[in-house]
This record gives C-alpha cells, sequence and structure tokens, in this order.
RNA sequence: GGGCGCGUAGCUCAAGGGCAGAGCACCGUGCUGAUAACGCGGGGGCUGAUGGUUCGAAUCCAUCCGCGCCCA
C-alpha cells in the first residue's frame, strides 16, 4: 500500500509562483469590481476620521519612483488607518498650472510667450495637464493605490481656482500683500523674465574692471582727502544701478597710498592687486565694521553709493569691496532691502538704459559696457580694466546672455502681524517625524525672505487686482474679490481674459480712493506654489467629507522648504494655526551606489520596470524594506532581496492555507483544550502583533516587515510548522492533534493576512480569497486584530526550551557530517542533566515530536550533556518516525501503532 | 560656499561609552510529504578616513572624504 495517499498533505489552489504581473491587474479588477476603496470608507462612516491630505504631484510626465514611493507610503497609512477603525477618505489630487508645463506646451508649439493667443495658449496647457493627470491616476491605481480617483482634485478646476483667489483676497485684505520691485532673470531678445528653469549657463567673455569710488562722506572717521574704495566688477553696465558698497564686517581692510590718491581694500588682496598696481604704502587699517555708514559717491550718475555690511563678501576674488545693484541681482537685492538701499533699475524690458540713465539713454546695456568703461577711463575713476572669460547665465530659447533687471512684483509680508512668529508657534505644535524635520522647517522659516507671489506668465491664476487709470493705485475690495470668485468658481480662471473690466466688476463701481471709473487688469498670475499652497483649504472641507486641519502631510523631505511652507503660511496668514497635526517625511531614491538617478548617469529606474518584471507588489514592499525616512536605494541586487522577502511570506501564507483546506468554524478548538505549543504560537503571534501595531503608528514599516517576516520565518517555518508536519498530516482527520494546530493556523493565518494587508495589499487580497472558511468580501473590510496582553510566563518557559533545542540541533548537525544520520528522525537523542532540569524537559508534551527525533532519552548526571546517536528504532513507512513496535504487528509489519489506528479510523483499511 | 541629514558584513538593518549583532545573499549539508519549497550548520567586519577625549570609542568631540535634500 502506498501509504503517501493517506496522510493529509496540504491541499490549495493558492500558488507558490506568484506571477505577479499577471496577476495584479486581476485583483485590480476584483477591487474596482466590488468598489472596495468605497466600501472600506463607509465600513467606518460615522467613526472619528484621520484624514491624509494628499500633496498634490505635478501633472507632468510619467510617475517616477519618487512618486511611486510617496504614494505607496501614503496608501499603507490610509489602509492602516482604516483597518484600525478610522474613517479615513483619500482625496487625492494634481497640481496642474506652473513653469513646467508651459514650458513643454511652448516646446510642442514651438512659439514664444508674446507670439500666442492667451487663450488658445491656456486650453492646450489645460489638455496637457489633463493628460498627464489621467496618465498618473492609472499609474497610481496600478500601485495598488485606494482613493477617491473618479473626484480628485485639481488646482486647475474652477472651483479650486476660485478658492486661490478667495485665499490670495482675504491675506490682500488683511494686510499680508504688497508690491514692491524686485530683480528677476530677463531676456532682452525675448523681452520676458525668464524663471530658474529657463536659465542655461555658458561660457561668456565680459570687461572686468577696477573701479574707484570716491568717499564724499567718511562719517568723521577722518580718513582724509583723495580716499576712494576699491570696487571689482564684470558688469559694468550695472553701475549706474549702484547704490553700496558690500564689506565683510570682519575682514581686515588697509588703505594703501597710490600716487596721490588713497584706495581701501581688504587685506587679503593685496598681492592681487599690487601685481596690477605695483606695491604700495600701506597708511592704515580698519575692520569692514569700522568702514559701515561711510557715502561714496556713484562714478558713472549723479548718485551716492553707502557702505554696509555683509557675510556673502568673499575674499578669494575681486578687492573685498562688491559693488551692489539692488536692481540687478539677487543678492545685491536682498542686501540692498536690508540695509534700506535705494533699489534702482534703469533698464527698461528691451535692455536699453531708460531716461535715469541721461547720457547712455536708449543704449543697449551690453553695448553702454565699453562706453561706460571709456568714460570712466577718461574721468581717471579705473584702476585697471580687462577681460574675463566665466560662466553666465544665458536664455533657453534664443541662448543670448541674459540680465538681471526689476520689475513690480507682488509679495505676501512674512512678518505682518507677527506671522513668522506665529508660524514659529505653530510648528511647535506640530509632530515632526523623523523628529530633525522641526529644525529644518524652523530654520527655514526663521530666514525666509517675504514671499513673491506675482510670475509674468500664461498659465496659472491671475492676480484679482485692478489698477485705477486715474490714481495708479492696485485695488481689491471684499465686493471685488466676490464678485470674482464667483465668476471663477462658475467659469474658471480664463474669465478674467475673456471678460473686461466692467463685466468683471461689481456694478457701477469705482475707485476708493479716487472715484475714478476707468481700470486696468493685472495680468501677472500666481506663483503656483500658492495654488498648491491653498490645498488644505479647498479640499479639506466638510462637503468633501474631510475636515481640516488634516492629521497627517506626507511627502518628500525637500517639501520643507515647498508646500510644508507654503501651506503653513497660508494657514496661519488666514486661520492662525497650522492645516496638519503631523508632517511625515521621506528621502530621495537613488541608485545602488547611493547616487541620485539621472538621464546622464543613466541610472534611471522606472516603476513601470520593475511592475512589469516583479510587479506592484514588489515595488510596494521595497519601499518600505528600506528605510525610507533616509535616502533609499534601488538595485538589482535590492531587489533581489525584497523579492526573496517576498516569497518566504508568499509561501508561509501557502503552507497555512494548505494546511487548513478542510478546516470549518465549528471544528474550532478553544483554547484551553489547545497543545502547549500551539498556546506558545499564539502568545508569540500576540506579541508580533502587538509589535507590528505599535510600529505601524510610529510609521516604522520597515520594521513591521522585519517583524512579521521574523515570525513567519524564524518562529512558524523553522520551528512551529516544521514540528506541526506530523500532527496536521498523520493523525487522524477529525483528531485533536490535528484540529487544535488547524485552529491556531487559521487564527495566525487570518490576521497574519490583515496586518500585511496595508503593505503587501495585492498577496493579502489574493490570499484571503483562497480562505476556505467563512469571511468578508475583502480582506479590507476586516478589522485589524486586537491587541491582547500575550502570557509572558508561558513564552520565557518556551525561551529555555529553545535554548536547549538549539544544542540539541548542533548535535544533530555534527552527526550528519559525520554521515551517522541524515534526517533528524534518524537520531535518538540523549540529554544528561540534573534532576531540575530533568523535570523541566519532562514538563514538555512528546518532547521528541517537539525536537523532531524519533527518541528523547533523560539520564541524570551533575554535568550537562547532549548525546546525539542513530536510532535503533524501525522506520514507520507512515509517519517515518522510527518506532521500537514497528515491524512486530502482523497484518502491517511497516507501521507505528498511531497510524495503524489512524488507518482505521479514518477508514483506510 | 552655507544649512540639514546620512555613511556598520556583498545587500537590508540593529547595537547610542563596556565581547559588533540579525535576516538575506554566499558556501557546505540534509530532506524529497511546503519542492522554483523547507530544515540544519558555516565563513564573512580597520563600523568612510585621520586625529583627539577616555582605563575603554561604531558610539562623544574636531577635521577631512563620499552621498542626498534645500539654499547661494
Amino acid at each position: 500500500m502506498d501509504y503517501s495517499k493517506t496522510v493529509y498533505l496540504p491541499k490549495t489552489d493558492f500558488p507558490m509562483k506568484a506571477n505577479l504581473s499577471q496577476r495584479e491587474p486581476e485583483i485590480l479588477k476584483l477591487w474596482e469590481k466590488i468598489d472596495i476603496y468605497k466600501k472600506m470608507i463607509e465600513k467606518n462612516k460615522g467613526k472619528e476620521k484621520y484624514i491624509l491630505h494628499d500633496g498634490p504631484p505635478y501633472a507632468n510626465g510619467h510617475i517616477h519612483l519618487g512618486t511611486a514611493l510617496n504614494k505607496i507610503l501614503k496608501d499603507i497609512v490610509v489602509k492602516y488607518k482604516s483597518l484600525s477603525g478610522f474613517y479615513t477618505p483619500f482625496n487625492p489630487g494634481w497640481d496642474c498650472h506652473g513653469m513646467p508645463i508651459e514650458h513643454q506646451v511652448f516646446k510642442e508649439i514651438k512659439k514664444k510667450k508674446n507670439e500666442v493667443d492667451i487663450l488658445d495658449f491656456r486650453k492646450k496647457a489645460y489638455e496637457y495637464a489633463k493628460k498627464f493627470k489621467d496618465i498618473q491616476k492609472e499609474e497610481f491605481k496600478r500601485l495598488g493605490v485606494f482613493g477617491e480617483w473618479e473626484s480628485p482634485y485639481l488646482t486647475m478646476s474652477p472651483e479650486y481656482e476660485g478658492d486661490i483667489i478667495k485665499a490670495f483676497g482675504k491675506l490682500y485684505l488683511s494686510g499680508y500683500i504688497y508690491q514692491t520691485y524686485k530683480p528677476i532673470y530677463w531676456c532682452i531678445t525675448c523681452e520676458t523674465a525668464l524663471a530658474e528653469a529657463e536659465i542655461e549657463y555658458y561660457e561668456k567673455k565680459s570687461p572686468s574692471i577696477f573701479v574707484k569710488f570716491k568717499i564724499i562722506d567718511d562719517k568723521g572717521k577722518n580718513l582724509g582727502e583723495n580716499i576712494y574704495f576699491l570696487i571689482w566688477t564684470t558688469t559694468p553696465w550695472t553701475l549706474p544701478g549702484n547704490t553700496g558698497i558690500a564689506l565683510h564686517p570682519d575682514f581686515k581692510y588697509i588703505i594703501l597710498q597710490n600716487e596721490d590718491e588713497k584706495i581701501i581694500i581688504a587685506e587679503k588682496r593685496r598681492e592681487e592687486i599690487f601685481k596690477i598696481i605695483g606695491e604700495k604704502n600701506i597708511l592704515d587699517e580698519f575692520t569692514g565694521k569700522e568702514l559701515e555708514g561711510i557715502i561714496c559717491k556713484n562714478p558713472v550718475v549723479d548718485r551716492s553709493s553707502k557702505v554696509i555690511l555683509a557675510d556673502f563678501v568673499s575674499e578669494e576674488e575681486g578687492t573685498g569691496c562688491v559693488h551692489i545693484a539692488p536692481g540687478h541681482g539677487e543678492e545685491d537685492y536682498y542686501v540692498g532691502v536690508k540695509n534700506h538701499l535705494e533699489i534702482i533699475c534703469p533698464v527698461n524690458e528691451k535692455g536699453e538704459f531708460t531716461e535715469q540713465v541721461v547720457e547712455f539713454k536708449s543704449m543697449n546695456v551690453f553695448k553702454a559696457d565699453n562706453l561706460i568703461i571709456e568714460k570712466l577711463k577718461k574721468e581717471g575713476k579705473i584702476l585697471f580694466s580687462g577681460e574675463i572669460l566665466h560662466s553666465y547665465p544665458h536664455c533657453w530659447r534664443c541662448k543670448n546672455p541674459v540680465i538681471y533687471r526689476s520689475t513690480k512684483q507682488w509679495f505676501l509680508k512674512i512678518d505682518h502681524n507677527n506671522l513668522r512668529e506665529r508660524m514659529l508657534e505653530e510648528i511647535k505644535k506640530v509632530k515632526w517625524v523623523p523628529s530633525e524635520g522641526i529644525n529644518r522647517i524652523t530654520s527655514m522659516i526663521s530666514l525666509r525672505p517675504d514671499w513673491c507671489l506675482s510670475r509674468q506668465r500664461l498659465w496659472g491664476v491671475f492676480i484679482p487686482i485692478f489698477y485705477c487709470q486715474d490714481c495708479g493705485k492696485g485695488i481689491l475690495t471684499e465686493e471685488t474679490l466676490e464678485k470674482i470668485c464667483n465668476l471663477v468658481r462658475e467659469y474658471g480662471s480664463d474669465i478674467w481674459i475673456e471678460k473686461n473690466n466692467k463685466e468683471l466688476l461689481p456694478d457701477g463701481f469705482k475707485c476708493p480712493y479716487c472715484f475714478g471709473e476707468n481700470f486696468r487688469k493685472e495680468m501677472d498670475i500666481l506663483d503656483v506654489w500658492f495654488d498648491s499652497g491653498v490645498s488644505h483649504i479647498s479640499v479639506l472641507k466638510e462637503e468633501n467629507n474631510l475636515s481640516w486641519p488634516s492629521d497627517l502631510y506626507l511627502e518628500g523631505s525637500d517639501q520643507h522648504r515647498g508646500w510644508f511652507q507654503t501651506s503653513l503660511i497660508t494657514s496661519c496668514g488666514i486661520f492662525d494655526s497650522a492645516p496638519y497635526k503631523t508632517v511625515l517625511t521621506h528621502g530621495f531614491v537613488v541608485d545602488g551606489y547611493g547616487r541620485k538617478m539621472s538621464k546622464s548617469l543613466g541610472n534611471v529606474i522606472t516603476p513601470d520596470e520593475i511592475i512589469r518584471k516583479y510587479g506592484a507588489e514588489i515595488l510596494r514592499l521595497w519601499t518600505i524594506i528600506e528605510n525610507y525616512q533616509e535616502d533609499v536605494r534601488i538595485s538589482d541586487e535590492i531587489i533581489k532581496n525584497v523579492v526573496n522577502g517576498y516569497r518566504v511570506i508568499r509561501n508561509t501564507i501557502r503552507f497555512l492555507l494548505g494546511n487548513i483546506y478542510d478546516f470549518k468554524k465549528e471544528d474550532m478548538i478553544p483554547y484551553d483544550k489547545l497543545f502547549e505549543v500551539d498556546k506558545l504560537a499564539i502568545e508569540k503571534f500576540k506579541l508580533t502583533k502587538k509589535k507590528v501595531r505599535e510600529y505601524y503608528e510610529n510609521f516604522a514599516f520597515n520594521k513591521v516587515f522585519e517583524e512579521i517576516y521574523n515570525f513567519c520565518n524564524i518562529f512558524l517555518s523553522s520551528f512551529y510548522l516544521d514540528y506541526l508536519k506530523d500532527r496536521l498530516y498523520t493523525y487522524s482527520k477529525n483528531s485533536i492533534e490535528r484540529k487544535a494546530a488547524q485552529t491556531t493556523l487559521s487564527k495566525i493565518l487570518l490576521e497574519l493576512i490583515i496586518i500585511i494587508a496595508p503593505i503587501l495589499s495585492f498577496t493579502a487580497e489574493e490570499s484571503y480569497q483562497f480562505i476556505p472558511f467563512e469571511k468578508k468580501e475583502s480582506v479590507f473590510l476586516e478589522d485589524f486584530p486586537e491587541i491582547e496582553k500575550e502570557d509572558r510566563n508561558l513564552i520565557e518557559r518556551w525561551e529555555r526550551f529553545f535554548e536547549i533545542r538549539k544544542i540539541v540541533l548542533k548535535k544533530i548537525e555534527e552527526k550528519r557530517e559525520e554521515k551517522l544520520i541524515g534526517g533528524s528522525l534518524e537520531a535518538k537523542v540523549i540529554i544528561k542533566c540534573n534532576r531540575e532540569k530533568e523535570e523541566f524537559l519532562n514538563s514538555f508534551y512528546k518532547l521528541n515530536t517537539l525536537l523532531i527525533v524519533s527518541e528523547v532519552e533523560i539520564l541524570n548526571s551533575d554535568d550537562f550533556e547532549v548525546i546525539v546517536e542513530k536510532t535503533k528504532n524501525k522506520k514507520c513507512q507512515r509517519c517515518w518516525v522510527y518506532f521500537p513496535e514497528v515491524g512486530k504487528n502482523g497484518e502491517f509489519p511497516q507501521l507505528c501503532e498511531k497510524c495503524i489506528n489512524v488507518l482505521k479510523e479514518d477508514g483506510f483499511i
């Protein structure tokens, strides 16, 4: 008789091979069919809410590993919270306006900003954003991410645009918004402002001149007559805009005697200057701080130039005295504002000097360079002039050198109404994960300048301000705001272009300052960061079943500067408190060597590649196996590791499923009647569940997996399941041995599937569907297992057993190496030990089966020793255990007594 | 150049002044009733580098190197 037909081997259709790339789409179909997201949410309707507010990815291009990582982490949180009983609606969104899309559309239509019809262009931009929103939506769904995919929020939807305008209006009316000059990159060929992304750096030949600024008021320092600060510049045309000279407060400055005049430079620059003018006598020295406030004369135009202090002044080049033209440079601008210098920009949009520079009026600034140098030379105000080859910003479109030019811009004042201090207070109330995040955001908020809100672009929401043609003032009132908001909510922000002033303004509107009736619309749009910065206002509303503030923002750590900050500004400005209770950040995806992914390095891996080759589940697991709070590496080797981890879990589940194929809820054995080792499994699993829950709560998802993995691998696979095979396979079908084992396995299986579901969503669902007993429609309608107190005493008692087991295993391995035995069932274990230990060992039921050996003999001895021999018993052909009685039964000489009884009981014989 | 962070075995991560540890991979081996599975055993480290504090440093301090994010 073939006894293998009489043992109860595992039986399940749940395949060992995952074949995820094919199987996942089927599971997605199932989820779609049963509308699982909606059911998962509905299950907890009315219970406490947990709102994760989705930071909108930019609707441009396909998702990359970073976006995938971000959404997967969010999905894990949402699913965990939902399984834990919270009402967790997740409303994803997209950031739709802004430069990159505008850039792409210009590329596609091969036109420049001033060559297009605005409305027509905006339509194209809309379509572009919509297209990629739809693409990304499908890509996110493919990752197994649950959410309200059919009604996401879009920053370009009319309702959202209306909210943007309303938020801007509220801030304006509260006094946060003002207008002033600010330098920006400007292309004089294309006559347009350029964003950082539109700048390309090339080598350019520029003049290099050392210019003397005569002191006209030394503020009582008695420096003497005919004394000059020497500055160095490569842009002579910015000299008419000069209003200051910056010195480093701590550097040493010296006064040199140069023929009949005196020159001030930094001491460290002495050698370099001597190379030009020869060695000179040093008359005196000062620190930069001591020279602050001195007034010089601008060498080109009739204006004064004030000596100020700045930390950015370098001793590495130039003279240590830095020419400051606040209208022509960003650094110059900030230091100029700080020191109350006049911000002058005597250059028009064509790059020509205005009438502010009479002498060079209407002349191109680059052409004026030489004339300015000539003039300075003629007047003896230049010490040296030459040329220099350096990296200089150029326009991405026309490839010409760009200039810095100041234009009027709208700003949000960070210090209005103590906004900065209020934000810093709010930051302290927020939980930052990891905790270092608080330092980062704090220092950024402490130092950040006012927010420049205006952009001279086409694809965005227009700043809802009118200018009075009579008095020139900017106008925004409660009434104008309300009318525009309503119009935009209904028709979208195109309305600003489509309708004339009369239609956009309330009936009979007059300028509140001068009662004028002629107006001009502001044509600048809002910074795209303002769009997303008000998402908490537009999205977290009762009508969307959401609530404000959110429980969690979860984004890459770069958002400390971006969205976390812009959201905080609008939120504190309007509601006086933060829009989030917790902020979780993750690192960036880098390659196996820790380098960022870039086309030029050729190390880019896409989510699609991983999904096609391994499945989205592997991507999900990769996300959390790595410590996402730091940079997250990905490489073939790492993915191989992830796949390995996945297989272990999948196989454990398969084994569990296979061994409960004939188990029904009514077969359940009460806890008290279980074998002690079964209780151990349950108690150990309680501990695992407790830790897993704690790890989920702390967003330590890699530890969640590690804990589950170790439970499956180190406890279940290595010990419990291996041991249980005998009970499951060889005992009578309905014996207490089998049913107790199945009771334990069923409980562990179901809960195991639930606790991995937030991470391994596909596999959890797939295996859940194979559970043979009564269950719900989907694993996501289950509840996260309750935490129960584990039986410490039981677990500790068994720890001692495992210590002895380890020694036994080692001894068995030694005998195996000696080729004395093969399988452990061939072994007889003799344990020599004292009375106490003997008693302890004897307290374990069927000790030999727990060690998976055929015989255990315990002998009394003062010394502890484990001896392994080959058993002299004969092997039962059914259960493979070696028993002394095998061969003694005339009818069944190949079997042990137990197996003969089982065969009878179960009707095989 | 500045701010924040990271660097421990081939890989993923522990240990946070007191013997550098786990899982995977690798090697060896057993089983053939989890079989592209499972069990058992083993080797593997100048803790990025240098210097300092200390009886003692992966751990604290300084400098440097490499990498990432943000800014200039």
